[in-house]
Parts: C-alpha cells; structure tokens; sequence
DNA sequence: TGGTTTGTTGCAGC
DNA sequence: AGCTGCAACAAACC
C-alpha cells in the first residue's frame, strides 16, 4: 500500500466521492471527526504517500504507514481508524495516521516534490540534492523532501536499473548519473504505477528481495544501509560506487 | 509458526 | 545542538 503509486491508484478509486456531503464521521483517530459532518469533498488528491481528502479550507491527511489498508464501500473486520459515510457510499481506512491538515492544499504542499506529480520538477529536484553532497544515495531516494512518494521498491529498483551502488556518495556523482537518478526515480515510479494496476508488480522487481542479479547471476549483496537503515539490495559487480 | 516489512514519529542518550 | 538508534505502532505475507 505505501509507495506514492498506490496512493495514486486510490486516488483514481474515490474519484467519484468529489462533490459528495459526509453524513457519517468516526473511527478511533485522535481526531475531532465531528467537524466532518456536513462537508463537503473537494477534491481528492494525492502528494507522495499522503491521502488527501480536500474540504473548505482544510483537508484530511491519511498516511497508510507500513500497515494501513482501506475499503471502498465495504468494510473489513476490525476497527476503523476513520470511517467516512456520504450520501451515497462510504470509505474506511485502517491502521493509517489521520490528521487535519490546515489551509489550501494548492498552497501548503510542494507538489514540484511529488515524483508522480503533473508539477514534478527534475530541476528542483537536482538543486535539492547537490544541496546534499555527503548523503548516500540509498538514503536521498527515500528522502520525501526530494522525492515524495519513493519508498524502499523504488529505491532499491532504481539504483539498480541505472547501476549506481546505493553506498555512493550523492557529491561524488558526475552531473549526468545524478540526472540519470531523479529522471529514473519518476520513470520507475510510472512503471511500478502500470505494473501495480495489471497487478504484476511483484513480478517485475529485478532486484527488490532478490538474492541473484539478473545481470550477471552473481548473489546479490543485501543489508541494511545508511541513516535509514531500510533494506538495500544489490549487486557489486554491476553497481558502481562512486565516493568513499 | 514466527520473522519480516512497500513507513514515520518521538524520544533517550550521547 | 544535532545526530543516531531504538521503540512504538499494528497487519499481511511467506
């Protein structure tokens, strides 16, 4: 559920309750979800791994974390952390962290930052990591200020499709690998969306829980690296690392 | 069956 | 002060 992809693919399946009245607020958020009733959805929108329910002049942000799950019009057996009824249909949403988020959308998120974004901005992107010379390139991937919605997949997909070791140092890469990584990001990201959508996802991952390259057959190598600590998988003859 | 994880936050300790 | 490591959260998968 997590990648920014799959929160898009929500987005598609609710695009329907825009427009729509909530009747029905409640769930065991620590939110007030009285003051709910009686908005109305202005939009459903989606910026890296966030959910957003867009109301006037505030909006509900679900984060679906690690666990998070979701029904649309149908319930599943346990408690929902919000549960949302409209005038016709309803949406649930488990195990997710649910805020308010205070404002206009439009104005208060970075979409340039959003890697599936119609604002997705490589040149930002750049200038946000040649801010960031010392960081490996394992954790700038996951870095949601560069790259909202990007998680552990894309991460570990990426680097190996344009065979960059994740150890490498982000100020030791020449200018067109550090291009060819943000172009890559948003590319892969696409095709993890298509692939999610026919439901071959899993099968498509040539390095994301794999013990084989499927380059050069050799085993991969897997730890859990840098400040993020999140599982890395790689293979060091066809990876380069560039620093040290 | 139990170990693992597509994620983030908050806090203790250094 | 700022960094890092760890716990907490909590559910499906293999």
């Amino acid at each position: 559920m997590p990648e920014g992809p799959s929160i898009v693919i929500l987005t598609e399946q609710t695009r329907e309750f825009a427009g729509r009245t909530i009747l029905r607020a409640e769930g065991d958020a620590k939110i007030d979800t009285s003051r709910l009733l009686g908005e109305r959805v202005r939009a459903l929108r989606s910026w890296g791994k966030h959910f957003l329910i867009e109301l006037d002049g505030f909006s509900v942000r679900i984060h679906f974390l690690l666990f998070g799950s979701y029904r649309i019009n149908g319930r599943k057996d346990a408690v929902p952390r919000l549960s949302l009824g409209f005038s016709k249909g309803e949406l649930n949403f488990y195990a997710c962290s649910v805020q308010y988020v205070e404002g206009e959308l439009l104005r208060t998120y970075d979409w340039a930052g959003d890697v599936m974004s119609d604002a997705w901005d490589a040149r930002q992107a750049l200038a946000k990591l040649r801010a960031m010379p010392d960081t490996l390139a394992c954790d700038a991937v996951l870095d949601q200020a560069v790259f909202a919605g990007a998680g552990n997949i894309i991460k570990n997909e990426v680097l190996f499709r344009i065979r960059l070791h994740p150890l490498s140092r982000i100020g030791a890469l020449p200018a067109t690998r550090l291009r060819e990584l943000v172009k890559e990001v948003r590319q892969y990201s696409f095709d993890f969306l298509a692939w999610k959508k026919a439901g071959v996802l899993k099968e498509n991952w040539l390095a994301h829980t794999k013990t084989v390259c499927p380059r050069c057959a050799i085993p991969f190598s897997m730890g859990k690296l840098g400040k993020t600590r999140r599982r890395s998988f790689w293979c060091e003859r066809c990876q380069k690392r560039y620093g040290d």
